[in-house]
DNA sequence: GATGAATGAGATTTCATTCAT
DNA sequence: GATGAATGAAATCTCATTCAT
């Protein structure tokens, strides 16, 4: 009774597909107990309600990807290279990991204010990192955008939109996916290409490792 | 009782409002009665059902976006003309019209399988044209991309995305913002900048032009 | 504003028919309205409420089938011509008005307590005419039945049960169906058949004499 | 999930009694819920949706119906004595389940037309059982009609209508009816009387038997 | 740990009817 | 005479959630 109780793998596998295939509103409770293999009574053993599971699928995959960005800014010596490794991570991750990736970006909304308010907090912190690595850039002179901040904006919103549309199996490698993104990234910065940097593989090792193979694949 | 009728332009911009910032899922048909000023029984004299409504504001939409890419393509010259052109107008749109193009962007899967075929073949048709010019771009050296389809996956998530952020009034302005998109998307493609080209303000007028200044704003 | 308009031909004919085919409930004033060629509005100028409808149509029925019926025992000069002129009364004008019969007979339960009980007395006003046959019949020996008030339900459900099978053009002509029925009734109430009755030609006549041509055929 | 659940027994003698009585169109939901002393909402933990109700109410009638007449047939060695234990056991089970015959006799027309076809199938299975009785009869030259298939028609809607006005406890004992209807139909038929035949009492047992002593009852 | 039963609230949509024009 | 607009009430059905077993 104390506090709600965490969901375990085959919910928030359910929740996750679910969420990013029709929305939260769209997903019905029985839906998820189909889906998870339960009834509908039996899916609060291992949930508190709907939005608490909602908080939670969001709440895990922001500290993935803090994690995910943490390590790669430790191991970047220039700016340009963190930012090869932010975006081949971020891409690497809504890649394989599309529906939690889109349920972030897509359901928001969908919370209460309150519930909110912690789940921007991660967000926002995940975002700025993006941003001081641009500034960074910017006046060490590596970068040239117009606008910094808008830079930062449309940086993510490409490659979140990854999620959108990659397929493993699908016309495009998700090395080859990664590493495009990467150099138009660093293109649309006016930065100088350079072969040195840690080609795709390396960070695709990265995000499985934070990731680890829980059951939320997908 | 043969073709239901054409939503009002109340209920059309109630509706426009509430998908955008609730999801279609999320807004109930009392919610929307009460934005509208109209009683829910009244609302089915303005509209077939809610699923309908979506319907006409995706196609309204849709059908605009294809009106100002076809203006566009016809009085640019050029690959690169023709991508700043396409960049701008749908820079602007997302950002003018925020609601719709999220309702459009966003909604496709509230929509049943045979409602929705039309409407994706729109969106192709229109992504279509972004595709043909990366392509001619490509093709005549002006662009230089590791891959055209990623490349315009990427290019499109990026301006779409302007509909996620931009606010009028906000941290950046209108023309600023087109044009740094416009900026960012040549970059990407390893096109050089030209200076020749028209200016945001052209763009404005165009998607101005074509949305008219019906009661669906935002 | 005194009292309710008397609904017009074309209303009148749609609700027969319609209430036939689908119920009183599970009829709809648009339906209706459509059936009629009128708006939903319009159909108000025509008629009060849809019960009002309703009990008019069963009215204007039940009097002509009292109408026919007086008419059949005034030229009836025994118990077994009064019986073959009610039957095939009954009978033909349950085959050429299946519609409007239909609804007097099924629609009973329809009708507020109040608007039914006037009905209702015209209904056994005319079932009496069919009761008070029989026993005559069975007073002069001429009829035997078990129990003449079992035998007066049970003749009167087999004929009025034309109107859920007949169709005019159909596998049985109406002299036949008229003239079997009458056959059949007598046999049933042990009456030796009699040459010398008048043919279904005559009650034919009788029946449309009496409906006149109006538009609520069928 | 899979398959519609079964109605309780409540349920079903709920709505059954509901639709004899007002129609299927003119039972709403709650009126339902009320009747079988649950709330709407837990109605439909026992059903599908109300048309569901309805199939499943005259599937089971006439499968019993059925079940009934092919005891009848198979111990029975005449024409005469086929259609005496048809009519009696019609006409007891019209009596003592008033309300499920009448919902079949008269719902039909509220059904869907996908859901109406396998319904209509069972009743025309058993409405032939009757017609090739007669037409064993008519070759036999036990009966006479001037033609089987009015006949057979006329029978049926003769007997069936012992639902709309038989009352247990009314002027009429249930014996007294089958026998009468037998009787008649005999008559009608122009068979001579058989006092051989098995009286009601045995075709009370048979139907008794059949439909056992479920809350359906009515 | 699991679930059938239950429900109040609410979902979308239709109802019959009225009225100003 | 005709109708578009409007609506309170009610229709059927689903919602997320609880609880006794």
């Amino acid at each position: 009774m104390s506090r709600p109780p965490q969901p375990d793998g085959r919910v928030r596998a359910a929740a996750v597909a679910l969420f990013a295939a029709k929305g939260f509103h769209g997903t019905g409770i029985r839906e998820l107990a189909d889906a998870a293999g339960l009834s509908s009574a039996t899916l609060y053993h291992y949930m508190g309600t709907k939005e608490d599971l909602l908080v939670d699928i969001m709440q895990t995959s922001l500290d993935r990807l803090l994690t995910a960005a943490g390590q790669v800014l430790t191991e970047s010596p220039s700016p340009v290279a963190a930012m090869n490794g932010l975006v081949q991570t971020h891409v690497v991750a809504h890649a394989l990991r599309r529906s939690e990736t889109l349920v972030v970006d897509t359901e928001l909304r969908a919370l209460s204010p309150e519930r909110r308010r912690p789940i921007v907090a991660l967000r926002d912190e995940y975002e700025d990192l993006w941003e001081s690595v641009i500034e960074k850039g910017q006046a060490a002179g590596t970068f040239q955008v117009p606008d910094p901040s808008v830079a930062r904006l449309a940086l993510l919103q490409m490659c979140s939109g990854v999620a959108n549309w990659y397929t493993s199996g699908g016309r495009h490698a998700l090395a080859e996916v990664a590493e495009t993104h990467a150099h138009l990234s660093l293109a649309m910065l006016g930065a100088a290409p350079d072969p040195g940097l840690p080609p795709a593989g390396h960070y695709i090792r990265l995000v499985t490792g934070v990731w680890g193979d829980d059951a939320t694949a997908g």
